[in-house]
DNA sequence: GCCCTCCCCAAGGTGGCCTTATGCTCGCCG
DNA sequence: CGGCGAGCATAAGGCCACCTTGGGGAGGGC
């Protein structure tokens, strides 16, 4: 079993022409140069060097692996320059899941910063929702997946924090959920609203996991919202509350990019916060790419 | 420093998809894998494997590397293939050197059966004198050199003796000197002839080494011979005693393939051996196809 | 003839590697 | 829902490989 070390070795030696010169190449000693040339030819079966007193000479087994040694040795160092550059953030490639008003604030000025400052990494994005990318993520389909979670409203839900408990959790930031009602109607100019005074309205809500907890929210407060319309799609939203259908919590950020038509955004009382993470694998979290992604999309929020 | 045996292992478990399997197909244990994977991963600097607890996925990184190990360790195993070739003889290249006499009738015999017993090998045969054979063989220009020596005569000549004792000796036959007369001459029909009656014939002398041999066995008989003529060339020998010029001795072994037209051969007493043996250096000694072709040159010369 | 270089050899110490044994998690199944 | 098998990690122990130091021998150059 010839080991790449044997081959550096017996290549120093074939340039050198000596055991001596090729141990001050390989910066060790001559004796450690005799020896793994003793265990390569033992290794091989046969001759490769022939030591005439005067030089050394190889045998045509030793040529011929001298001959394969180069190319043999030239793809160990591309191999490692590969991986060099993977690690050091010259190159590396990180697939990102996010769910669509993260992938509309968030990303691109992560996605951005990245790119300045890691400009051989690529960056892919593909939108899910939560308990898709997470899917997504265990499935080796991606590397970060961003998601949001709600704080447990009635402490039944113990499978909320465990869901994550095997991957890494970065908190990027926390935004609140604002009601959403009709220009016209009785609380579009109020300060502030309390979640009880919808409680007769209809409601639109957005995707199933923010209507699950949606419905936790208003039953905690005492009733249960009546659903008339889901739909993922913020727009969408604005338009459904625009045209006096019902009235909706949507959460801060989604404000940032979609323009409220025909209806007015009021807090509600009481804050309900969205928590919104990153989300890898342990492993994946000490690729190079991936943490410097995560620092990123840190920053990104952070600000 | 990428090992070829790291490459092995993470082939195999990205192959197999699990440290266990991998362990199993390369013949040891599973700390072995895991330990191994490891040390890799920390050669590498960056992480290769994702566990995710049910499968076992490569990183970036780690598929890149994959990528390069096959073609390396393809790479490794021609280099082994080739190198196995020529240790077993399937291949592998001798560059043979006799002096004239030799070649005409030990050579001829010998590549025969070598080539017979192992195709895959090359012979190549170039003719020169043993001192410069010797040289050749100490520079690198062949493997094996066919050479001859007379025996001391005087024990005048440490040398004759020290001047191989750094190469691998074989002997392969010993040939007598007899003695060459004109047709005409009065020793022509003689059973045998001593030394000394030829003490005042002319003389015709071979090669550099062949003459001072004789000059040496001449003196030690008694007698300075007068030598006339000196040549290489076994035929010209025996034209020049042929003509009466002089007189000659000459190897048993040339007789075989020279005919001594006008010219009669004599025993001669005392009988002086020349021993022909095969020389060449203790590495190369080690070396399959150059065995092999000691072996048939023995083989050759035993019968 | 001396010295320098180069190689081999032997001995000692250190580190790596493999093994066995053990614990843990996860998925499966009765 | 608890048992069970598979798979990975870790720890400890033994072994082997490797490297280093030190010494000896041989050859070439000044």
């Amino acid at each position: 079993m010839i080991e790449a070390r044997h081959l550096r070795v017996l290549r120093a030696v074939a340039l050198t022409g000596s055991f001596s010169a090729a141990a001050r190449e390989l910066g060790c000693t001559q004796p450690a140069v005799s020896q793994q040339m003793k265990a390569l030819e033992q290794s091989t079966g046969t001759p490769l060097l022939v030591r005439t007193g005067r030089e050394m000479r190889l045998t045509q087994a030793g040529t011929a692996l001298v001959r394969h040694a180069s190319g043999i040795l030239a793809g160990l160092t591309a191999a490692e320059e590969e991986i060099a550059a993977i690690a050091g953030l010259r190159a590396g490639r990180v697939r990102l899941v996010s769910f669509p008003s993260g992938s509309s604030t968030l990303v691109p000025g992560a996605l951005a910063q990245m790119r300045a400052a890691h400009p051989g990494t690529e960056i892919s994005l593909v939108e899910a929702e939560p308990p898709r990318s997470v899917e997504m993520l265990r499935d080796g389909e991606c590397e970060i997946a961003l998601a949001f979670r709600y704080p447990d409203v009635r402490g039944a839900d113990p499978a909320a924090g465990a869901e994550w408990e095997d991957l890494v959790v970065r908190p990027l930031l926390t935004d609140r959920l604002i009601g959403v009602v009709p220009e016209g109607h009785r609380l579009a100019g109020a300060d502030r609203i309390g979640i009880t005074d919808l409680a007769e309205e209809p409601w639109i809500a957005g995707c199933p996991r923010c209507r699950r907890h949606l419905v936790e929210v208003c039953e905690s407060a005492g009733f249960t919202p009546r659903i008339d319309f889901a739909t993922d799609d913020y727009p969408a939203v604005f338009g459904l509350v625009g045209a006096g259908l019902g009235v909706a919590v949507m959460p801060e950020l989604a404000l940032e990019s979609v323009r409220p038509k025909g209806a007015r955004t009021v807090p509600v009382e009481p804050v309900v916060h969205r928590e919104i993470v990153a989300l890898t694998l342990p492993d994946l979290a000490r690729v190079p790419a991936v943490d410097a992604m995560l620092d990123k999309l840190a920053g990104t929020a952070g600000r």
